[in-house]
DNA sequence: TCTGGGGTCCTAGGACCC
DNA sequence: TCTGGGGTCCTAGGACCC
């Protein structure tokens, strides 16, 4: 491992919200929520009032009335997010993206050419700023998890570098829910042990803690809170699974109806894996109940493939068997989600495959420009389900 | 706290194979 | 009468992250 602090941790703050506040003067300075029936994003004007993202629309307006709610606007994340990332890997070609608003880069080996990694953080901030007019953290440190702590300890607008000598120093009288990893269930376990800071667990033994919280969370937490980490910052992972879900009222809905849905869902995937070329084999049902608890069902084909057809006669399946138990326990959420990612070849998108945010209409549009109302005619009869009322789009 | 949508990783049992 | 050991895949569930 590199003796230097030369790992960056760089992460968008709010991302969405700021976007928003970007394109918008108006906006600025002011409470940004981002989404309507759930919070997915807010500005720092918005959490200083408690609002938080994942809070129900109408506990965040009753907590700040005068917070500006606007629709997400996803194609322009997507866009902030590219010109983001090619800024990164201008700094270094070795960058591991975490999610849409945050990487880990290495710039150790840049010293001679470009300087210490402190500056190397406050010229990306800067460049970030300038360049996409967004404000972005940035923890520096000899680790992948120690420099994920800084940047969340500097957020926002900030950059924190924790020096290889001052480490234990920084991370032990942090609150255990600093630890990546550690959500309400662990950090639950913990407190009811009395245990509030990494100092704490550092005192425990790896036994205690893997009794406590399992074998793979335990050894995992007491690694972190000694401060070892190893993992390398890695180039060009790519996702093991697409999926999509829907939320529905906690109301009764027909099977026909569940299908449709069903039929919607996997369409959106499957022409998501087509645009990216990845095929898949495991098709998994992911349910929530009308109490709120989950369950999922999955089914392996044996070809990968992105086509539509097969991927949704499985999840077909899997909806067929489960809904003697949606109808006694009522359905409040339906995904599918395909996993087994892999290479092998798919057909090629359709026009509309490349937007997955056009609408059926253009979608419609778009394969009569490039086949004839002939070829989408056929295409529609063939892909119409007699169980459903919707059409499903040709492949 | 009345709860979106997109992901990752880990565990554990059973099937199956050599 | 007793009954190996290791590896991989599949399925289901759970915790966590943004």
């Amino acid at each position: 491992m590199s003796p230097e602090a030369s790992i960056l941790h760089a992460d968008l703050d709010a991302f969405y919200a700021s976007v928003e506040q970007r394109d918008d003067p108006r906006l600025r300075g002011r409470p940004v929520i981002v989404g309507g029936g759930v919070v997915l994003a807010c500005s720092y004007e918005a959490k200083a009032r408690g609002v938080r993202s994942a809070m129900g629309g109408r506990q965040a307006r009753r907590l700040c009335p005068e917070a500006i709610v606007v629709p997400p606007r996803m194609a322009a994340y997507t866009a902030a997010s590219r010109a983001v990332f090619e800024i990164f890997r201008r700094t270094t070609p070795v960058v591991e993206g975490l999610s849409i608003d945050e990487a880990f880069l290495d710039v150790g080996g840049l010293r001679r050419l470009v300087g210490p990694p402190a500056d190397i953080a406050a010229r990306l901030r800067r460049d970030v700023r300038e360049g996409v007019g967004l404000p972005i953290t940035v923890g520096v440190a000899r680790t992948k998890f120690l420099a994920k702590v800084a940047s969340g300890v500097a957020k926002p607008d900030g950059l924190l570098v924790v020096p290889p000598d001052g480490e234990l120093a920084f991370l032990h009288p942090l609150p255990v829910e600093r630890l990546w990893g550690v959500g309400p269930v662990t950090a639950t376990k913990l407190r009811e042990r009395r245990i509030r800071t990494v100092g704490q667990v550092a005192r425990l033994g790896e036994a205690t803690l893997v009794s406590l919280l399992g074998a793979g969370a335990g050894r995992h937490l007491h690694a972190l809170a000694h401060n070892r980490d190893p993992r390398p910052v890695q180039v060009g992972r790519r996702r093991s699974s697409m999926g999509a879900q829907h939320a529905l009222a906690a109301v009764p809905h027909s099977p026909a109806e569940l299908e449709a849905v069903l039929a919607g869902l996997v369409d959106r995937v499957t022409r998501r894996m087509r645009a990216a070329t990845r095929a898949g084999r495991t098709v998994t049902l992911r349910l929530r109940f009308g109490d709120y608890t989950r369950a999922t069902r999955s089914r392996t084909v044996a070809k990968a493939t992105a086509d539509t057809a097969p991927l949704l006669a499985a999840a077909r399946a899997l909806l067929r068997a489960a809904l003697p138990e949606i109808e006694r326990r009522g359905v409040t959420l339906l995904g599918v989600s395909v996993g087994n990612l892999d290479d092998s070849p798919v057909q090629p998108p359709l026009p509309f495959d490349r937007d997955p945010g056009a609408d059926l209409d253009a979608a419609v549009d778009a394969v009569r420009d490039r086949f004839g109302s002939g070829a989408l005619t056929r295409a529609v009869l063939l892909g119409r389900d007699p169980g459903l009322e919707m059409p499903l789009l040709p492949d």
